[in-house]
DNA sequence: ATGTATACAACTATAATACAAGTGTGGTTA
DNA sequence: TAACCACACTTGTATTATAGTTGTATACAT
């Protein structure tokens, strides 16, 4: 299977941003160099480095060179406050049902994500004031589930039950037609619009520890999301760390 | 009966795909190293990959290759940046067609956001391989509007165009059912599911610019929010109950 | 009708190269 | 001291060349 040259390079550089090799604020080699390491012309490493750029994961400015972008691209996302902190702010009374608790093998997209066949799964309902308003299943790895009893998950979150320390998430936002059992759980019509989130989340080590799976009825969420632009970010002038 | 040598070797592609040996959003070998593989003419390749093809299960660019389609495109929140890019670099050909342009009153809701009565409002259609993928409408205000012809925003996207810095902007995401003038024109049924966006784009200081409303068919498209730490939650982050 | 062989056009990614424009540094000059 | 300038180095942009890809057509064999 043939891979474009310049999308591997994005994915080497991207492990090196994120994982600190190059610090934030700091300057990354020069494309020239970089151009010698990978053994590829210059033109195909800017290319790499123009989809970090997108991704707002670097920032390059003429005659100086490329930097990383710091984290404010990731401040305001995280400043979203929970569903659960604004229902209890409304008033409402936020509420899981645990439907249910099971050892079993995972389906397969489950299963190639978590790098695990046997897993745990939990699927529950959240309701607020007796109206059910999310659906959640979550999968974790029978190692990791073991210690785990149904009164457990039952009274607390699922995060905090889990000894592993987490680091990050990836959240997919997708629309769907509501099918058969999700829709009488949910209390709506079949095929009426529902939202769909699947999210990845990570340990401190990269590996995933939890994959979960939210069913939203459309007409009573939404989501929102503040989106940062280019900043006027300046690195500081005369700085170069170029070690 | 003879047995027609490209329905076999289509056979065999499909499972291929359909295994995941050919991974989705990748290239497959090109149609001359399959032609070496089958031992058979790269014509009969073609016929093979041709059939796929209008099953929807690859696609293929000219002077590219062979890839397997199926994944819906992923727009990255976490950034202001266009999703034509995106999708260039995961091999599909963006185009937008102007359905309206037009100086108008604004609806109420819009101007009240915008802070203006007169408008200028723009509706387009986005399609990548000529399949309708994104139904625009965006609204600025007339003076900021006039300077603007339709060809110009035929040829280049909005932001592009604008004299005013943008600094960032807030994206609602919402799932709804088709109504009809819109499921026509992303020719999908009435009723089938689809991601609804309002996104509201301010300048630098701070006053709103640009209002845009967009409508994506579910099963073509999904959101992706990157989240550096996790949340104290399992529930998606940025999700908000709607009154 | 089906498959092979061949040729060519159009397109893509990459390489190599050149030059413009911006930045920091250090030396020179007034 | 302060202003200036030359220089090395950077990113931004454009051009050309090339190998490899799909798109398409034609001739021919089974």
């Amino acid at each position: 299977m043939r891979t474009i040259r310049y999308h591997g390079i994005a994915d080497e550089l991207r492990l090196r941003v994120s994982s600190g090799v190059y610090a934030a604020g700091r300057l990354l080699p020069s494309e020239s160099v970089m151009s010698v390491e990978f053994s590829v012309s210059r033109v195909t490493i800017r290319k790499a480095l123009e989809i970090l750029r997108d991704e707002g994961l670097v920032k390059a400015r003429q005659g100086f060179g490329w930097f990383v972008a710091g984290k404010p691209v990731q401040q305001p996302l995280g400043r979203l406050a929970t569903i659960e902190d604004q229902m209890r702010d409304s008033g409402m009374q936020p509420e899981r049902r645990i439907l249910e608790f099971v050892f079993e093998k995972a389906p397969r997209d489950v299963a190639t994500i978590l790098g695990t066949q046997q897993v745990l799964r939990v699927t529950r309902l959240n309701t607020a004031d007796n109206e059910p308003f999310a659906l959640v299943t979550v999968w974790c790895s029978a190692d990791l589930g073991q210690h785990l009893s149904r009164a457990d998950v039952e009274r607390s979150p699922f995060y905090e039950l889990l000894e592993v320390p987490l680091s990050g998430a990836s959240q997919t936002i997708g629309a769907d037609a509501a099918r058969a059992p999700e829709a009488e759980l949910l209390n709506i019509p079949i095929g009426s619009p529902v939202l769909r989130c699947e999210r990845i989340t990570s340990g401190t080590s990269g590996q995933v520890v939890l994959v979960s799976r939210h069913v939203f009825p459309a007409h009573r969420t939404e989501f929102v999301v503040e989106l940062p632009f280019a900043e006027p970010s300046i690195a500081p002038s005369g700085l170069r760390l170029v070690d």
